[in-house]
DNA sequence: TAAGTGCGTCGTT
DNA sequence: AACGACGCACTTA
């Protein structure tokens, strides 16, 4: 119980909800303000979910209703229409500039780090990019997939890398490896 | 040409 | 003060 409510508090979850999906059982946290994060499925987290899910306010339903939708049409490489509000709030300032160049990628393209840090104004901020990208907490909806290392690399990914592989095949995107 | 090394540079912890 | 989801120049074989 305390852990829980420490976790809410440091992370500014109000409201945690699952998501079927054919890949898993996503999370979703909302805030007051929107949605503030998203998990890969995980099996370990599975049981916390029941403890959340209670009480959750119309907003809040509706939010999620959109966001299903949003994960659903992602996961199968195609547009993503509609989103809820995101709640941004936990980011840096630069986190939060780059995250919104990562928003701006359309489906089926990509960007590089350095092209990205060109976006945000300096083009030396390469790896602060990675890291940005790294931290961004609603990865798929905002594509962090579809930042890609020079010369179509596949670089990095938090989620882990059969993550970022299987969203960008199903987008078409080729890699170089 | 492919693979490996070194280092600049920036935000975060 | 140290560490990356980088990128580039520059070795080597």
């Amino acid at each position: 119980m305390k852990d829980m409510n420490a976790a809410v508090q440091t992370k500014n979850w109000n409201w945690t909800l699952p998501i079927q999906t054919r890949d898993g059982e996503f999370l979703a946290h909302y805030s007051s303000k929107g949605l503030c994060g998203l998990d890969f499925p995980d099996e370990e987290a599975r049981d916390k979910v029941r403890a959340y899910a209670v009480n959750i306010p119309s907003e809040v339903q509706r939010w999620h209703q959109q966001t299903t939708k949003a994960l659903e049409n992602a996961l199968a490489g195609r547009l993503v229409t509609e989103l809820p509000p995101l709640d941004l709030s936990g980011g840096t300032d630069f986190q939060r500039r780059v995250w919104r160049v990562l928003k701006g990628i359309g489906c089926g393209r990509t960007l590089s780090y350095g092209e990205v840090a060109d976006e945000v104004g300096d083009r030396k901020a390469v790896r602060a990019v990675g890291r940005a990208c790294g931290a961004n907490p609603i990865p798929v909806l905002i594509p962090c997939h579809r930042v890609l290392a020079s010369k179509q690399k596949i670089g990095g990914f938090s989620g882990g890398l059969d993550w970022k592989r299987k969203l960008l095949a199903r987008e078409g995107i080729l890699l170089l490896e």
